[in-house]
DNA sequence: TTTTTTTACGCAATCGTTTCCGAGAACGAT
DNA sequence: ATCGTTCTCGGAAACGATTGCGTAAAAAAA
């Protein structure tokens, strides 16, 4: 607030009050007349007088915010988790500071930072892809900070965690590959820092190991980044289809993973599901427009957000510390869509 | 922050000095001598002292982090304008709190008043599609706060503002439409109250008018809420379906607006581009992908938010008050694809 | 009428930081 | 030896709000 505010200091002089009696009158206190609560009342509002909440912050070491560290606002299923998060924040009063990190471990501690110092009263967080050290999240947690982690969790910390069934949603995609006679499967895996990650991972071998296909690690191609350099992708799917057998299906971890894999096969002539399917973890509201249609594993963002936001609130305004932290695990689901179904007639 | 931090004033004791002489040690005031210096300087660093920026708002009145309003950060357009914004805010300093209205006009009241309380030294602002009073933000103005509006502008306030140049964008979509034979090219606009419905419209009738096509107002349906529900896109779809003579061609005004184009002639099994072109404003990324794939009318969103980014810093770090404003229009561009280009052998 | 209680309000401290002002000490100049 | 500077530093106010405590006046009880 670079410019003059009306505070109650000039409600206190233009009405012959103590700043204290305003103070107490605004808020409702027994200890004012009904006449002075009236005249101060009503001049507030004429003035239209809001309290500062940057002095409210200072004083009470509390702000009503809560601040959310992401990845990427540009991905639907963050974007997505965001708006459920703001719905119920909203509702029970809270104002949301939103910060992405661009999967920069540099990024992520600059944002905790930020959130922490602006007095926000929590942070609902799933980590960058770059971070392997969690020391700045469980040193922020250890001073106090409500921390809800969702999506991908911190697996050393005591708090509430929100995520789904990744091992499943893994399983179920593969599975599906399979039952559609797809063998040899190919896998865009994601950073092995996230604890996603490797649950996608264990889901993929679990149902290849099911259905008593061989896994194959070189068919498994870590992208770092999550996918958002095309170049990695394409360096992952030019090893993969420059094998001597060659997969004829790609399970991909990630919603950049599963597009740009889409933007590859496009660019090099790659006939999904033809030559090969595609299926992969997706919140993208448009699979159905894409051509192929776009089969995709997907999460419950919307409501992984107002849960996440429901027990950061819960923990926030609790009497005791919380000690007893709930692990909510969501089920993602598969929808089968063109890309990993094969074609009747070629 | 809930938790303890470390203040001044712990420093100030463990040490023996005064709170001033802490303060003024740490920001190396030249009244201070070098052994104290120091002296607090190591211990600030020991004890991981970081001054509280709740307590700098309050006093300076500045809190370098500047307020982002969009209707929507799902968006893609919003999504990289924001990460342009945050290059440049984050390599001035500057921390960004990122809010959405969702299209209300009542969150957008409450974004602008949150922003305003806490602190932020200016906002990036782009107004909903229900706001047609702009006295909360000319007020807001007016009592001092910097704001730079960009995309959706506000016509009557006197600021910086940063767009593209929607007429000609408009302009030359249509006429790529006129001059691949469409010849009755329908038009969904968005809520009439934006600057940049306007001028895409403008664009769309001078276009029409320059190839003497004659022009029909019944071929222009406004979708108040820019596509966001689905529901007023297939409406607006049915009414132009349903006419004598149905438009050969669709030209959107919206990047929702196109894209639900798309999913509803999908739905009603209308074939793109044979049965009807399609061309949109749109900064999706996948537009390749699409099936057909998409033409679009696209901003340089990235660019747009750092020039708007640096407006408002240089605002905020004038010395005197601005008054020569810029009005800066940037060029946006058509990509001819599938979806717009008749195709040889139906 | 005197004492006690209640009512209604003001003073001042507090949150963490900056900064204006003042002041003691050391030092050079006279 | 005395005076004026300069160098360092501390005290206290300020930012806007809340709140514990004290207290004068009014009301109630004695």
């Amino acid at each position: 607030m670079k410019f003059e505010a009306v505070t109650i200091k000039d409600i206190a002089k233009a009405l012959g009050l103590s700043t204290s009696t305003v103070s107490r009158a605004l808020r409702d206190s027994y200890e004012i007349s009904p006449e002075t609560k009236k005249v101060v009342l009503e001049y507030a509002k004429e003035i239209n007088y809001r309290p500062n909440p940057i002095a409210l912050s200072l004083k009470e070491k509390r702000s009503r915010s809560i601040g959310i560290v992401v990845s990427e606002i540009a991905n639907s299923f963050f974007s997505q988790a965001i708006n459920g998060i703001e719905s119920v924040a909203h509702s029970k009063g809270y104002n949301v500071i939103i910060t992405q990190t661009h999967e920069s471990y540099e990024k992520e501690i600059s944002s905790l930072q930020f959130l922490s110092s602006r007095s926000v009263d929590g942070c609902l967080l799933s980590v960058s892809t770059e971070t392997q050290d969690f020391t700045h999240i469980t040193d922020l947690h250890n001073r106090g900070m409500h921390i809800v982690c969702f999506d991908r969790l911190v697996g050393e910390m005591e708090t509430h965690k929100v995520s789904v069934d990744n091992f499943k949603g893994a399983y179920d995609a593969t599975t599906h590959l399979i039952k559609n006679g797809y063998k040899r499967i190919g896998h865009l895996s994601n950073s092995q820092y996230l604890s996603i990650t490797k649950e996608r991972e264990a889901g993929y071998r679990k149902a290849l190991e099911d259905n008593q296909i061989e896994y194959d690690e070189n068919l498994v191609k870590e992208c770092f980044h999550g996918g958002m350099l095309y170049e990695e992708v394409e360096d992952a799917m030019n090893k993969l289809m420059k094998m001597k057998q060659k997969p004829d299906a790609i399970f991909a971890s990630a919603d950049k993973l599963t597009t740009n894999c889409m933007r590859y096969c496009k660019t090099k002539k790659i006939t999904i599901p033809d030559d090969i399917a595609v299926v992969g973890f997706s919140n993208l509201d448009l699979t159905e427009l894409l051509s192929p249609s776009l089969s995709v594993v997907r999460q419950p963002a919307f409501e992984m957000g107002t849960i996440a936001a429901e027990l950061l609130i819960k923990m926030i305004e609790a009497k005791r510390a919380t000690t007893d932290f709930e692990n909510i695990v969501l089920p993602a689901e598969v929808f089968e869509r063109e890309s990993s179904v094969r074609r009747k007639k070629k």
